[in-house]
DNA sequence: TAAATAGTGTCTAAATATAGGCTAATATAT
DNA sequence: ATATATTAGCCTATATTTAGACACTATTTA
């Protein structure tokens, strides 16, 4: 990124991030990455080269925006209320949802050579990275002796990644129920 | 319009000038024009007001670029081919559909006082000039010695819209053969 | 393997957008 | 009736975008 995101974004800046967002994602349906030039995002965008390269370093650069953006963006939808339990499963669902009603997303990340792809791996990063802080906020117990905090969450995270991974690439036909059920019994130790 | 739009617009001209069409389309089909006002375009479009100003006198200006603009876009879908009478249907057609397939706004320019408002004028105006248009481009015959052959496009022009007038706010219910089939006999002098 | 084509990333002066302040007019509520 | 809030336009210094050129590196194509 050229520029800080976390500091205030003047109106043009979040509509031309917006528009560079919403390119790759398109694009992303439409083909894989490798496939994908910064001159389709700017044709998608309807912006410049020149303002592309304001922005990012280069395509990569927007992709793992563009994933933390969707991260943060997918676990807005839970409750404040949800907690603990309920709250790892809603974080999970959440994510495979996304995934099932973006199918020509999913193919073209698994034609980059599927679950052991460098893409999906960077994809997998910035999820769980949201992931892992909705869980520190809304999902960890108050009163956990036994190991940090910080540890739990962590652990709470990867075995969701860890899930949805195992849902989009090794049991793509499995339903939600079930999955819900294994993830319940992988979190009480998996017997 | 504070800017000329036949000159040369570079791409972030038109990127500005497409949000605020957008902009002013989806709250027509929300309230009625005098409902709406600078700061719900602004809103909605994602531009600061002083954009707004730099493009357009007010929020009529816009309106009336917007009618002009979709005047030529409606009539963009007639092939080249298309000519003399077959053309004239097709133009009348055009028009037809897309205030069928945008009741929303058909039911908020209605709101303004019906087919006697103002604004449904200064609308049927713009669309009209844009019919015109078309018709001395594609749909006049190559041989007409009785009347001067711009004396014919207006006549033709004024007919469609005529028409068009007749089914949005007379007959709303009319299907579009029978729309067709008077207009056919308009144009044979009506009897 | 050479030539042509398409893509990358950087640079600049000129064009355009931006925040936010301003006055006046018009609604809205009390 | 009068206070309060919203809207319309305009203005300006600053920030951002823009076109197009540049040097360089893949990738096609012949």
């Amino acid at each position: 990124m050229k520029i800080d995101i976390t500091q205030h974004l003047t109106l043009g800046a979040k509509r031309t991030l917006k528009a560079f967002r919403i390119a790759m994602f398109e694009a992303l349906g439409e083909k894989e990455f490798d496939k994908i030039t910064v001159n389709d995002i700017c044709q998608k965008s309807e912006y410049p080269r020149a303002t592309f390269y304001n922005y990012f370093d280069d395509k990569l650069d927007l992709l793992q925006y563009l994933w933390s953006y969707i991260g943060r963006d997918i676990f807005k939808k839970i409750p404040d209320i949800t907690r603990n339990e309920d709250g790892l499963i809603e974080t999970f669902n959440l994510l495979l949802d996304f995934f099932h009603s973006n199918k020509p997303l999913l193919e073209n990340i698994k034609k980059s050579n599927g679950v052991d792809s460098h893409l999906w791996h960077n994809t997998a990063g910035y999820l769980k990275r949201e992931a892992n802080r909705i869980i520190v906020e809304y999902c960890l117990p108050s009163t956990s002796k036994r190991v940090p905090p910080k540890l739990l969450a962590r652990f709470y995270s990867d075995l969701i990644v860890g899930m949805l991974e195992w849902c989009l690439f090794e049991q793509p036909d499995v339903d939600k129920e079930t999955a819900d059920k294994y993830l319940t019994t992988l979190l009480h130790g998996g017997l």
